[in-house]
DNA sequence: AAACAAGACAACCGCATAAGC
DNA sequence: TGCTTATGCGGTTGTCTTGTT
């Protein structure tokens, strides 16, 4: 179907947010949970449309986004994870609940990829296009041992990088942050400063503390798109992960198996969006 | 110090599909 | 069952920041 109505209409605002904006949407959303998007903006007086409403929530102002630096732990595993399941951002970005599809997104487009082109060994499955669903799930099961190496290197922080040619590129971890940004759209304490209020009368759903900082949070989703962000909260921890950690480490130890259906399951998940 | 280039990232656009009627 | 609308997702663009000359 076609693009939704609201962001055809006239006079809807496009461009950066401000504070003000962020502290309406934020209100609004303390006030009815997110959802609904297509009510936000005829019951507020932001003059966005429901897709920006959603994405500014999504990608920026969550609880429990963290923005910054990416790990080298975090970059092996999005390196692998595309290379299993191409760019579905959506789907990678489940794996990682502290970092947005988007975020992986631009960050796989500005360094990742980058890094990867001169080889091109981890060619994605190309687009959806190519491949059926059912000739990808095959090959998804086929390559389950292949799968559990990758995520066995990608989870290995203290293995060598997944490629030679990655080596001087892949160690950004060690490296010190970069100044955080100063202008108010790129500034996360920012936005943490504007959440602090909320997030202190905001019903706990996780248990978690809240974020002091948009570095220090866990998840606390209130996400209405969120396997990812609920699972992360139902967890009070990347629950994937975690699963995926355990099973590798059993498996290390030589007792592989014990949790490999759990992780079957995960990539169920994974296949189910094809 | 100014101009330019490159990098980084927020936001938008358009398509696909689910959901509701 | 088909149509309309809302939402989610991925690709792309625009803008701001930072680095270099």
């Amino acid at each position: 179907m076609g693009r939704p109505p609201c962001c055809n209409k006239d006079g809807v605002k496009k461009g950066p947010w401000t504070p003000e904006e962020d502290i309406i949407l934020v209100s609004y959303i303390q006030e009815h949970g997110p959802g609904n998007w297509r009510a936000v903006p005829n019951n507020t007086d932001l003059l966005r449309c429901s897709k920006s409403c959603r994405l500014r929530w999504t990608n920026y102002l969550r609880p429990g986004i963290k923005r910054g630096n990416f790990t080298d732990q975090e970059e092996k595993l999005i390196v692998h994870l595309q290379a299993l399941l191409g760019n579905r951002w959506a789907a990678i970005a489940s794996y990682l609940p502290e970092r947005t599809d988007n975020d992986i997104k631009n960050h796989w487009n500005t360094h990742l990829k980058k890094k990867l082109e001169p080889g091109c060994a981890n060619r994605p499955p190309s687009s959806r296009g190519s491949i059926s669903k059912g000739q990808w799930e095959r090959c998804l099961q086929t390559d389950i041992h292949m799968a559990k190496r990758a995520l066995c290197e990608a989870l290995s922080v203290d293995e060598e990088p997944i490629e030679p040619r990655e080596a001087k590129s892949l160690d950004c971890a060690d490296a010190p942050p970069p100044p955080a940004p100063t202008t108010y759209p790129s500034s996360a304490e920012n936005i943490s400063r504007l959440l602090e209020g909320w997030m202190k009368s905001a019903p706990r759903k996780c248990g978690t503390a809240a974020p002091a900082s948009s570095e220090s949070v866990q998840s606390e989703s209130a996400s209405s798109q969120g396997s990812a962000s609920e699972s992360a909260c139902n967890n009070a921890s990347p629950n994937s992960l975690s699963l995926l950690e355990s099973w590798l480490l059993e498996e290390n130890e030589g007792q592989g198996g014990g949790n490999f259906l759990e992780y079957m399951a995960i990539l169920d998940d994974a296949c189910d969006l094809f």
